[in-house]
DNA sequence: ACCCCTTGTGATTTTATTATAACACAAGAT
DNA sequence: ATCTTGTGTTATAATAAAATCACAAGGGGT
């Protein structure tokens, strides 16, 4: 769920600060000394931002990066680099970069505008999620995953597991869940409960091991 | 067609330069001495993109940002300060700054800053194409095509199918399609947006081979 | 004015979901 | 041990939602 971030720089030690520093941030990070190899894991692999060095020895980076948008990868691109001069920086933006941070530069300034070009970027997948346990919601998409594998539910169970959810460490009881999960006009039997949670069960849970749901008897139900 | 916009500096030469070169690149300006009024036309005019400066006397630029953000308002801000502590940039980026830049400025590097800013937020409501899987749309001359090969689509088809792919992952209501897609003021019928959802399938993946559309019972339609 | 295209709505069919009933089982209570 | 009560399970019926079809009312364009 982490974006994943290359980082192409040829100075070593710089390329292993700003990958010590993306890790601290809890990005993925994959480094490159040179532009060799980059191609292809663009291609072949999910890379939601690309920090490249400028002055790398061969190819320089804005050629490179012209190339990309040419083959149609539209992979965000933050430029760092020592030139500064006006004719640079022009060269680096028309060339399809999104930012540009010169050398030297504040590592912490260089997080926070990775940072705000993948709010930009990565819209609305990585928001607004809950989790309980191994159990992703993405209330946008209304997908759920249960460690990294989807499963399907309904409306009706998706809107259920959310509550629940919220109430951890609550007995929800089915009166409760009648009126919150179903709404407020109609009436329902209290058996209806019980059938919804147990299909919510068998999706989420189907050899009975996880036990996420413990129903507590003459009460309700309840995560923990 | 041109981008409008707004800079507020408090310093009269410096707003003044600022709005010369501007309009010298074919931007509308609008230039503002202090955030009063400020609010209002970032409510009534369409304003593509607000310069701040963040020393201004009385309110501070980014809680004014901050101010905005709650109410809603999502125009894309570069801050313009001299300061350049730490702590001060990442409060900056941290009220919904998309860009930052410190005083004292390169005014080119403050225009193309400004000019990548607006391609990357003017992409999908102008300019350039739109892309999901093998379709492309072309949002200057509204023609789609699908691997190559053109598909004509009516106004309401084109406009519900550009809405779609920019929620791509996120399930759209009925209720906010016929808001976004159909307009305000009249009022339709839900099952309206399923009879143009069926004539959009139908044109874009006559064999329903492709599955583009994926309907979510109970809740509306999404890309994914 | 005419025709054609678009599009909103009604009617109908098809599908998926879910409420309920009926039964089975387990845990306490008597 | 047996009865009672609450819950799990399964099957089936009811229902809600969506797809599909058909038609008619506008809206342009010629």
């Amino acid at each position: 769920m982490n974006a994943t971030i290359a980082v192409v720089e040829d100075e070593e030690d710089i390329l292993e600060l700003i990958e010590y520093h993306l890790e601290k941030e809890g990005y993925e990070s994959i480094g490159f000394l040179s532009t060799k190899n980059l191609s292809s894991v663009l291609e072949e692999e999910k890379i939601d931002l690309l920090i490249m060095d400028r002055n790398l020895p061969g190819t320089e980076g804005s050629e490179f990066v012209a190339a990309l948008r040419a083959k149609g990868i539209n992979t965000p691109v933050i430029y760092l680099t020592a030139k500064n001069k006006e004719s640079d920086i022009e060269e680096g933006f028309v060339s399809g970069g999104d930012d540009y941070i010169t050398k030297p530069f504040n590592i912490k300034e260089l997080m926070l505008r990775i940072k705000a070009l993948l709010k930009r970027t990565q819209t609305n997948t990585t928001e607004g999620c809950l989790r309980y346990r191994d159990i992703t919601l993405n209330l946008g998409s209304r997908e759920v995953h249960i460690e990294e594998t989807p499963i399907d539910l309904t409306k009706l169970e998706f809107d259920l597991l959310c509550t629940l959810i919220n109430n951890q460490n609550i007995v929800l009881s089915r009166e409760y869940l009648l009126d919150h999960v179903w709404g407020t006009d109609e009436i329902f039997q209290d058996r209806t409960v019980n059938v919804a949670i147990n299909r919510l069960k068998e999706k989420i849970d189907p050899d009975k091991s996880k036990e996420y749901i413990k129903t507590v008897r003459g009460v309700g139900y309840t995560l923990c």
